[in-house]
RNA sequence: GGGCCUGUAGCUCAGCUGGUUAGAGCAUACGCUUGAUAAGCGUAGGGUCACUGGUUCGAGUCCAGUCAGGCCCA
């Protein structure tokens, strides 16, 4: 007879292999048919309040790696929230404007052809695009297992983002913090256009490096020493930075003196070939800063100033002449000492005159008109300069200088540094600086240095600059009257707001200016009539930077979830629109943490959001960042679509809750192979787990708690245990935690212990017998607490597990479950029995091994263990004998007296069990062969046999 | 160059306010099992806590510096 099938052995139709890639796109769709997303938000609709406000990826491209770990983070948060019966939306945005798109739509657009379309053409264009984007991104969202609002998401690409994005604005403009200012940008001369970051290719390139006189006020014949690449800025030279952490050296070459830095003293002597210099004096930073200097061929004198950021000691002179209006650190100095941003140059990239300074002070004549331009690697202004220079003998050595400069993606050709007019946010318009350290205080950010990081970003950060020249973007209403003079008005804005609502922001570019004007114009305006209309766009930081009006104070425009019913009192707080967290990398305290706060605050009087989480970004198996120009070592593509496509969705998750997100996170194969170890560690056990419930219905056989065996009391204590560290670690967001602890759970007191030692009795006791019942109503309890403790992290694993769980009364999907503890806690009487019976078996078990590795035994149920101490020690082995054989797993136990009464302690002995090994239950007894239609079964199993013959005859 | 942060076994993480021979899990090696079997169990090895110096009776834990790496700024 095949006593085999008289055991309940395990079934389960869960399958072993998960094959993730294959299966979880089914599960989606199922989600989708069912509607889940809304139904949880549903079933939660009365629950309390948390909204996590998605930062809104840019619509382009794939999926990047990191943008994946960022949703899957996302929606760890909300998926937790939403088991604890939190009325958690999730309605993700998209960031839709910006130069990428247009630089990346224009190239298309020459491509077939259409050289320079007009701004409505190429806004529609780059409409398309960023749809494009949009669908082939919420795909890949999707796929990764996140739950939300796909198909209405918010996008500032939307007329009503659009226009409470310029409501915003008009705040902040009635209040005054917006001013016209000008500042350096890249400008093409060949394209008469300014260029972004973007636009702008380095290659390398032959320059004029020149080292220039600049006769020192009162001092004859005394000189500091610049140098310059760029000899065309020298007309614009207003100051002379150095640096305050070098030393100065005087020396003196024939009748000339000149001052420089001391460690590029022996370089510029052997270039200039001064042979007999003779050094004089030194001179430190206090020093210079009392001196003035004559401009070389201007009517002007310039001081000199500290610029310790950018004037290094590996070229030039140690001093480096400052032109506010043609480069970025020459800006920011001019801005700090109230310097003119003078930029002498035109349009078409020529000198020319302008109105920053007094015209007497302004270049020579002769060098009006001309162009900077490079004709055959040589400019008229150049030259110009140059030729002055000589004159006025101030020339002190010129060589050609290679090196990187940027260049104009179209043209090809050098840009040029060019001061233009533009928008600003003054930051320290009636102390707003202040006001926004103070709110950053009142935030929690997590990990707490986040709040160091925001207030060093915000005090150190010049005013914002919100005008583009670029055309893909949301307008500036501005208009230009007949004297050129810039109109920026609230009310105009308003108006422009209310229009763009209806019509779109096309409507800006489309429409002649009077036409416009006519559609905004306030009804009282009483001010200039404009002839054109302003083409800049707002820098895209507002755009997403405006979502606190746009999105959050609207955000029941946004999201089609069921209303809380009426009985549920309204929130009175002013700022209940806040949300709750704000999740996204490091790099966003000067990106979209910051542009939020500063425009919520000064247009909505508070921050957006109460917690502020980051996480950090991904680097490689080596610990640096992941760059493209290494792309093609790397085994997979940085991109989400190609690691699901490998792994599936949940293995993708599980390595992400695997690491501390707030560091750096590793990606590379071996990594996430080693996760997927892991999930096949808690997959088993799931599966182990589910395979003892077949027939088992929680209806009517299960076991209350108190007549549970205390093995199964046990293991429910430490579920306890796990339950509420796991909690307590979703609720601060270390999914690390979480992780950590549910694998080690799975692993250890699962695997190696609880599903080891209950085997025995679930196979072998009869089917209806307590011990079994009891051991399946703690599985039950067990994989129904797994499956809600890992769902927010394996939405598809537990989702699939918790399907097979048999339960008529439970949710259809974990998702849909609101989480019940499911573990106990022992008494502690029980508790003291459990420590000591399992400090018998530590002891045990090295025992057992010895013997096994002797082969004395194989496995551990051919062991007979002996047990001898004084009776106080062995009190409870004696009391539990029964659960004691059964957590060492042998088949006997003894428990003796010492032979000796002064032995104190306990004595182990371990060897070959008695009589013989049952066929079925794999026991060693000395009853078996008792009865005579089972010879080779045990007495328990012939009872248990007979029972199951009687039960089911034939 | 500046600001912020990180650096504990091959990997992922613990290690609270400084206190006995630095802990888990995974991986590895070697056994056992073959009734969770492309599974399960056991045992073992593996760390000068990035480095250097300091404070202290005592430091992975505090301080200073160095090195490596990340984000941002310049």
């Amino acid at each position: 007879m095949q006593y085999k099938n008289t055991l309940n052995l395990p079934r389960t139709d869960f399958p072993m292999r998960a094959n993730l890639v294959a299966r979880e796109p089914e599960r989606l769709k199922k989600w989708e048919e069912a509607d889940l997303y809304h139904r949880i938000q549903q079933k939660n609709a009365n629950g309390e309040r948390f909204m996590l406000h998605d930062g809104p990826p840019f619509a382009n491209g794939d999926v990047h790696i990191g943008t994946a770990l960022n949703k899957i983070l996302k929606d760890f948060i909300v998926k937790y929230q939403g088991r604890r019966a939190r009325n958690a939306p999730y309605i993700p945005g998209w960031d839709c404007h910006g130069l990428p798109i247009e630089f990346k739509v224009a190239q298309e657009l020459r491509k077939q052809g259409v050289e320079d379309p007009d701004a409505g053409t190429l806004r529609k264009a780059c409409e398309q695009y960023a749809f494009k984007y949009i669908d082939v991104q919420r795909e890949q969202f999707k796929r990764l297992g996140v739950f939300g609002e796909w198909e209405k998401p918010y996008l500032t690409l939307d007329a009503r983002y659009e226009a409470e994005e310029l409501r915003l604005f008009a705040d902040i403009v009635e209040q005054g913090f917006v001013f016209r200012g000008r500042k350096p940008v890249y400008w093409s001369i060949p394209c008469r256009t300014a260029l972004a970051e973007a636009e702008v290719e380095y290659k390398e390139h032959v320059s004029q490096s020149i080292y220039v006189k600049f006769p020192i006020v009162g001092q004859p014949n005394t000189s500091i020493l610049i140098w310059t690449t760029t000899p065309w800025t020298l007309p614009a030279n207003l100051a002379v930075a150095y640096n305050s952490t070098f030393q100065y050296t005087q020396v003196q070459v024939g009748d000339e003196s000149y001052i420089l830095s001391n460690l590029l003293l022996d370089k510029v002597a052997e270039e200039c070939g001064w042979s007999d210099h003779l050094i004089m004096r030194h001179l430190d930073g206090q020093q210079l800063s009392s001196l003035e200097y004559q401009h070389p061929f201007c009517n002007r004198k310039g001081k000199l100033f500290a610029g310790d950021a950018f004037v290094d000691n590996t070229t030039g002179t140690g001093f480096v002449h400052v032109a506010p209006g043609h480069g970025l650190d020459d800006y920011m100095l001019g801005r700090e000492q109230g310097l003119p941003i003078y930029s002498p140059v035109d349009d078409n990239g020529c000198f020319a005159y302008s109105n920053d300074l007094p015209r007497e002070e302004q270049l020579p004549e002769t060098l009006i008109g001309k162009s900077i331009l490079e004709k055959n690697g040589t400019s008229e202004a150049n030259e110009g300069v140059l030729q002055i220079l000589r004159d006025n003998a101030a020339l002190v050595h010129q060589e050609d200088y290679s090196h990187s400069y940027p260049h104009c993606w179209r043209s090809k050709t050098p840009v040029i540094f060019r001061a233009m007019d533009q928008w600003f946010i003054n930051i320290d318009h009636q102390d707003f600086r202040q006001q926004a350290l103070k709110a950053i205080d009142n935030v929690k950010w997590v990990p707490e240095w986040g709040k160091h990081r925001m207030a060093g970003a915000v005090q150190s950060r010049p005013d914002w600059c919100i005008s583009r020249q670029r055309t893909w973007g949301v307008p500036i209403p501005a208009f230009y009257n007949a004297d050129g003079e810039a109109i920026l008005d609230a009310r105009v804005i308003r108006g422009t707001a209310d229009l763009i609502e209806q019509h779109g922001s096309n409507v800006w570019f489309e429409k002649e200016c009077r036409e416009l004007w006519d559609l905004v114009r306030p009804n009282n305006w009483t001010g200039s009539v404009p002839v054109s209309q302003a083409t800049d766009t707002l820098d895209v930081w507002i755009d997403s930077g405006s979502s606190s009006r746009a999105f959050l104070m609207r955000e029941k425009e946004w999201d089609p979830s069921p209303a809380p019913s009426q009985d549920q009192a309204p929130i009175k707080d002013d700022a209940s629109w806040r949300a709750d967290i704000y999740l996204e990398g490091s790099d966003q305290h000067r990106g979209w943490f910051q542009s939020s706060l500063m425009l919520s605050l000064a247009g909505n009087g508070h921050p957006p959001y109460k917690t502020v989480l980051t996480h950090g970004f991904m680097v490689d198996a080596d610990r640096e960042k992941i760059s493209k120009s290494r792309s093609d070592q790397y085994e997979l593509p940085r991109t989400s679509e190609a690691y699901v496509g490998k792994y599936g969705a949940d293995i993708l998750r599980l390595w992400v809750s695997s690491q501390d997100f707030r560091n750096d996170i590793v990606v590379s194969e071996d990594r996430i192979n080693k996760v997927a170890e892991t999930y096949r560690v808690i997959r088993n056990a799931l599966r182990f787990e589910l395979s003892n419930l077949y027939d088992f219905e929680p209806a009517d056989q299960t076991v209350h708690a108190d007549h549970l065996t205390l093995l199964d009391r046990w293991i429910l204590d430490e579920l306890r245990r796990l339950e509420d560290e796991v909690t307590a670690a979703y609720e601060r967001c270390e999914f690390h935690v979480v992780y950590q602890r549910i694998s080690q759970f799975a692993s250890v007191e699962l695997s190696a212990i609880y599903h080891d030692l209950v085997k025995d009795r679930l196979y072998t006791e009869p089917a209806e017998s307590e011990s079994r019942r009891s051991t399946q109503a703690t599985l039950h309890r067990l994989v129904t607490s797994l499956c809600e403790l890992l769902s927010p992290i394996l939405t598809f694993t537990a989702d699939e597990a918790w399907e097979f769980i048999p339960d008529p009364q439970k949710e259809s999907s974990v998702h849909l479950s609101w989480w019940q503890p499911k573990g106990l806690s022992l008494t502690e009487t029980e508790k003291d029995q459990c420590d000591r019976l399992f400090g018998i078996r530590e002891q045990v078990l090295p025992e057992l091994e010895a013997a096994r590795q002797s082969k004395t035994i194989g496995k551990a149920l051919e062991a007979k263990v002996v047990l001898r101490g004084k009776p106080e020690v062995l009190e409870l082995a004696q009391r539990k004998q029964a659960t004691l054989k059964e957590m060492l797993n042998v088949s006997q136990l003894v428990i003796e007296e010492p032979a000796d009464p002064a032995e104190e302690g306990l004595e182990i002995a371990v060897a070959h069990a008695d009589g013989a090994k049952c066929e079925r239950c794999w026991h060693w007894e000395n009853d078996v062969g008792h009865d005579q239609q089972h010879p080779t079964l045990c007495g328990k199993c012939v009872g248990a046999v007979s029972e199951q013959l009687q039960q089911s005859p034939g």
